[in-house]
DNA sequence: ACTCAAAAACATGCATGTTTGTTTTTCGTG
DNA sequence: CACGAAAAACAAACATGCATGTTTTTGAGT
C-alpha cells in the first residue's frame, strides 16, 4: 500500500450526506461500499500483512474493481486510515462492552480483555501500529488514538472499580500490567515465540496478581 | 525486499574456504563485505522496516553497489536469511553473556533481558517475526530458530538456578512471564501504546514477583 | 438530461533479477 | 622473480513486473 506521500490537496470524495435524514439511496449504497472496502482492507491485513496489502488486493477483496474503489477512496492511504479508524472504535466498543459485561469485577477483566485479543482486529492493529514506526503518515493518524485509548481506558476503569479509588498508581500498575503481558502474549502467540500450553498458567498467574494487588484484600480481611 | 519466489536451483556464491587455515586475503575481504552487508540489512530493517528494506537502500548503506552486493548474496532472500541468522546468535550470545554475568540471581536476569529488548536488534527481530506470519519464506527460517532460543534458554537457564530445581514448571512459568512481560512492554513502547513512566513500576513489580515465586523463599525462611 | 457509482485504460516509478563489463587479487609457469 | 591466465570483487546497464495515481468511458438511478 505504500502509503506515498501525497500532495495535501484534493480532498477525499465523501458521499453527500443529505440534511435532515435525507439519506439517498445512492449515498446510502455508498456508505455501504465504504464500510466493504473497509472490512476487505482489515481483512487483506489480517491475510497478508500490511506491507503486502495492495490497493488491487483489497478491491479484488471487496469483490469491486480498483477504479471504483479509487472512487470511494482515491487514495491508498485515505483507504488505510478508515481503517484504522474503524479498528480505533471497535477497541473503544469492545472495551464498553466488557466493562458493561463483566460488571466490577478485575479478574474477568483479564479474561474478557484476552479474548479481544485473540481476534483478526488485534493482529491488523499491530500490523499498523508497528508499521507507524517508521511511517510517519500512518503514526500521525495512530499516535492521538492510541492516546485517546489510554486516557478513556483509564478513566472509565477508574470509575468502574470503585474499591481501587484510593490507591490510582496501584490501579494504574495493575492496568497496564495486564495490558502489556496480555498483548506480550498475543504477539508472542502470533510469532511462535511461546508456547501455546503457557497460555492457561498465564492467564491463572496473572490473574491472582491482581487479585492481590487489589485494595479490598488488605482492608477488609487481610490474606 | 519483497522476497519473491526463488528458484531453488542456483546456490549462493560462496568464497572458496581454503582448507587449514589458508585465508587468502581475498576470502577475508570477502568475509568482511558480508558482515558489512548483514550489518547494513539490520540497520535498514531498523531505520526504515523490514518491508522498506530494498536491496538499493541495504547497498547503499553498506557502502557498496548493487551489483556487488548481489556478486555476495545474489538474493534478496539470502540477504534476509543471513541477517535472521546473526540476529539469532546476536541473541544466543547476549543470553549466554548475561547467565555469566549475573550469576545465580533471577531479578537481575530481569534488568539484564530488559537492556536487550532495549537495544536495535530486538525491533530487527520483531519486524522479521511479524513479518514472517504472513511469509512461509520468512518463517520456515525463523520458526526453528524460535524453537532453538526456547529450548537452550530453558535448559541452561534450568541448569544456571539450582533452587528452582524442585519446581521446573514454577520455573518455566516465571521464565515465560519475564520474557513475555518485558517484550510487551518493549513493543508497547515501540508502538506508542504505553507511557514511558510506567516501564520502572512495571520492573519492581515483575522483581518481586518473580523473588516471590522462587522456591528458596518457601523453604528456607518463610515470608 | 444529469449525476454519480463502477469499470477500464493509461502512464509513471521503483524494486527485482539478469547480464555484461571493469578492476584487483591469486596462483601457476617460464 | 616476473609474467599472464583465472577467479573473484565490484560496478553499471538492461529488461520485467507490479503497484500507484490519473484519466477516460460506460452504465444505472433520479
Amino acid at each position: 500500500m505504500a502509503l506515498a506521500a501525497v500532495r495535501s490537496g484534493t480532498p477525499a470524495r465523501q458521499p453527500r450526506e443529505r440534511g435532515a435524514g435525507g439519506q439517498t439511496q445512492q449515498s446510502l449504497k455508498s456508505a455501504q461500499t465504504r464500510a466493504r472496502l473497509i472490512d476487505a482492507t482489515i481483512r487483506c491485513i489480517v491475510k497478508v500483512g500490511y506491507a503486502n496489502t495492495t490497493t488491487p488486493q483489497v478491491a479484488a477483496e471487496a469483490g469491486l474493481s480498483r477504479g471504483a474503489m479509487l472512487h470511494h477512496f482515491e487514495n491508498g492511504q485515505a483507504l488505510i486510515k478508515a481503517a484504522i479508524v474503524e479498528l480505533h472504535e471497535k477497541r473503544l466498543r469492545a472495551f464498553r462492552r466488557a466493562a458493561d459485561t463483566d460488571n466490577h469485577d478485575t479478574t474477568a477483566l483479564v479474561r474478557t480483555q484476552w479474548r479481544q485479543l485473540q481476534k483478526p482486529a488485534f493482529v491488523a492493529f499491530h500490523e499498523l501500529a508497528l508499521a507507524a514506526r517508521t511511517h510517519p503518515e500512518l503514526a500521525r493518524i495512530l499516535q492521538p488514538l492510541q492516546v485517546e485509548f489510554r486516557d478513556r481506558f483509564n478513566s472509565q476503569a477508574v470509575a468502574l472499580f470503585p474499591e481501587w479509588q484510593d490507591d490510582i498508581v496501584g490501579f494504574n500498575v495493575a492496568m497496564t500490567l495486564s495490558q502489556t503481558l496480555l498483548e506480550g502474549m498475543a504477539i508472542n502467540l502470533l510469532t511462535g515465540a511461546m508456547d501455546e500450553a503457557m497460555v492457561e498458567p498465564m492467564l491463572c498467574l496473572l490473574e491472582k496478581q491482581i487479585r492481590e494487588m487489589n485494595p479490598a484484600m488488605h482492608k477488609g480481611h487481610a490474606g
